[in-house]
RNA sequence: GGCCCGUUGGUGAAGUGGACGAACACACCGCCCUUUCAAGGCGGCAUUCAGGGGUUCGAAUCCCCUACGGGUCACCA
């Protein structure tokens, strides 16, 4: 790969020079797949497809305390569950491994060796306290603070003589500094920071880890990646990374800070503000296609307009100066209606796959549901998936067909149960005339209940709401007579006189 | 505190000097459809783009200042 001698970054390739992108999603595995996180890799990843690059899962688990086994199968499992892939990373492989930092350790080692023998690099044996100590100074004055420089031209005897004290020195990278930073952000624009600004800082730790900083920017250069888009919060480190390419001999890649995402109180999004990573939403019963599709809709906006959309939908005209400045403010409610978007319309048995294990957890299937049982699902959240916005609505809304009626809502008995004994009556003559029903279907059970409606002269609504309260205890639900086929004739009738018995006694 | 980023309705947002008397979507409020609830249809919802100055024949769009919000200044990532 050749270097651009004068240029600092590579300019949004034309489509001419496609092949060269490579872009990387580089999460710590000190937690889930966060929101902001996933939309982030969503990001690199329509990047990487609309310019027919590629896309690199790296894992930065430099931090030894707070990386954990299972936060990286966690974010695998999210990825995997969303049906977000890579071309390379820690699962797939490829020709720029490992893809876990704390398996390349020699790697790092190996550039401080270089930066230090080209004399880019040197070692600080300052302590946290004098460190602390001349922080406070000048937080004081007013002053950025910034590394005093104490070690920085140590005597070969100094280094010896702190050694033979038994200090652990820190790395720090030479600074030297005439003129601004220019960052290139493909979102903002040139941003430039002053150089007064930019001290020594630590590359490698006491321990001989490398900080995130450091591992960060060898293994970008490393694995020729050439655009970084990542989260905003990373803006204000960006002249570190410059600089750190440039000791390293190394292209500066062309950047993209995408913004923040807020919880509702404009606050950043946490914790106690409810479900923020992957998992959580999935056992909350949102669906891939929502989260995929609303995380996208956080700061992005399709030419056209558009609102749903497929990821790969996206990629085609995907154009990474269309991320929004300015933070967006996490909305539940619109993900919860773009849920039941993707509810209703998705194929049925697309639905059913997704649902399962939530039947299954409610003990409404068996481990190994048969074809019967599958079947029996289908039709049931067919009838009730126009109604709900989460998976675990559509559990709560089949649960009568599963389960005996074992009360009647109060405001429907308030409602329509009102008067027992005219409603038992009511329901004592629907029953005898199902009875007689055969076929039971839509169309019989319709015309049976039309019959003795018109003969009893009352409304519809009279019998049809007392039958409902009767059949599924609630007052809402799907059309009453799809209900009734649904339930069968003889759970219909069986019903409707557990309800008549009930009225009698209330009579 | 220094530096950096941002600011269009309750929310997501379109908008890159004239078609803006500001699109679209969620939410909300009406009406219609209807056996219920949804879904769907129709209509309403920013006299104005954080505030103030400029530039211009013309500004949400360009410049400056102020306010507010956020990020960052770690041997965390």
């Amino acid at each position: 790969m050749h270097r651009l001698s004068d240029a600092e970054s590579r300019p949004v390739p034309s489509d001419a020079a496609d092949e060269a992108v490579r872009v990387r999603f580089a999460p710590s595995p000190t937690g889930g797949l966060h929101i902001g996180g996933l939309r982030t890799a969503l990001f690199n990843w329509l990047f990487a497809r609309r310019h027919g690059g590629k896309i690199v899962l790296r894992i930065d688990d430099t931090d030894r305390e707070r990386s954990k086994e299972e936060h990286l199968r966690s974010i695998l499992n999210g990825f995997r569950w969303l049906g977000v892939t890579f071309d390379e990373g820690v699962e797939e492989g490829g020709p720029y491994g490992p893809y876990r930092q704390s398996e390349r350790l020699p790697l790092y080692r190996a550039a401080l060796e270089r930066l230090v023998a080209e004399g880019k690099a040197y070692p600080c044996y300052c302590t946290a306290e004098e460190l602390e100590e001349s922080r406070k100074r000048q937080l004081a004055e007013g002053k950025t603070p910034r590394y005093p420089g104490t070690c920085r031209n140590l005597t070969p005897e100094e280094r010896a003589a702190r050694e033979a004290e038994g200090r652990k020195p820190v790395f720090r990278l030479k600074v030297d500094l005439d003129r601004p930073v220019v960052v290139h952000d493909v979102i903002r624009g040139d941003v430039v920071f002053p150089p007064d600004q930019l001290d020594d800082f630590v590359i490698v730790k006491s321990d001989g880890m490398p900080t995130y900083h450091f591992a960060s920017c060898v293994d970008d250069a490393e694995m020729r990646i050439t655009h970084i888009i990542r989260a905003e919060e990373h803006l204000s480190n960006t002249p570190r990374h410059v600089v750190l390419f440039r000791a390293l001999g190394a292209p500066v890649p062309t950047f993209a800070h995408v913004p923040m995402i807020l919880a509702p109180d404009r606050t950043k999004l946490s914790k106690r503000h409810g479900a923020t990573s992957v998992e959580e939403f999935r056992a909350l019963g949102f669906l891939p296609e929502a989260i995929v599709n609303y995380s996208l809709l956080l700061g992005y906006t399709p030419e056209d307009g558009s609102e749903l959309f497929r990821l790969e939908e996206l990629a085609p005209t995907f154009d990474l100066a269309r991320i929004a400045k300015h933070p967006a403010v996490y909305d539940v409610g619109k993900l919860r209606w773009m849920n039941a978007h993707y509810l209703r319309t998705l194929p049925l048995e697309r639905v059913y796959a997704y649902a399962e294990p939530f039947f299954k957890a409610a003990g409404y299937l068996p481990e190994e549901p048969d074809e019967a049982a599958k079947k029996t699902a289908l039709e049931r959240i067919e009838a009730v998936r126009e109604r709900v916005a989460t998976l675990v609505e559509l559990v709560d809304a089949v649960s009568y067909f599963y389960r005996p009626v074992e009360a009647y809502d109060e405001k429907g008995v308030a409602k329509h149960f009102k008067n027992p004994a005219e409603v038992a009556e009511r329901l004592r003559l629907a029953a005898e005339r199902l009875a007689a029903v055969e076929p039971w279907t839509l169309e019989t059970t319709e015309a049976a209940y039309r019959a003795l409606i018109a003969e009893l002269g009352i409304s519809g609504g009279a019998l049809i709401h007392p039958t409902r309260l009767a059949l599924s205890g609630r007052t809402v639900g799907p059309g009453i007579f799809h209900l009734m086929v649904l339930l069968g004739k003889t759970e219909t009738i069986r019903r409707l006189e557990a309800a008549i018995d009930w009225l009698k006694a209330r009579a």
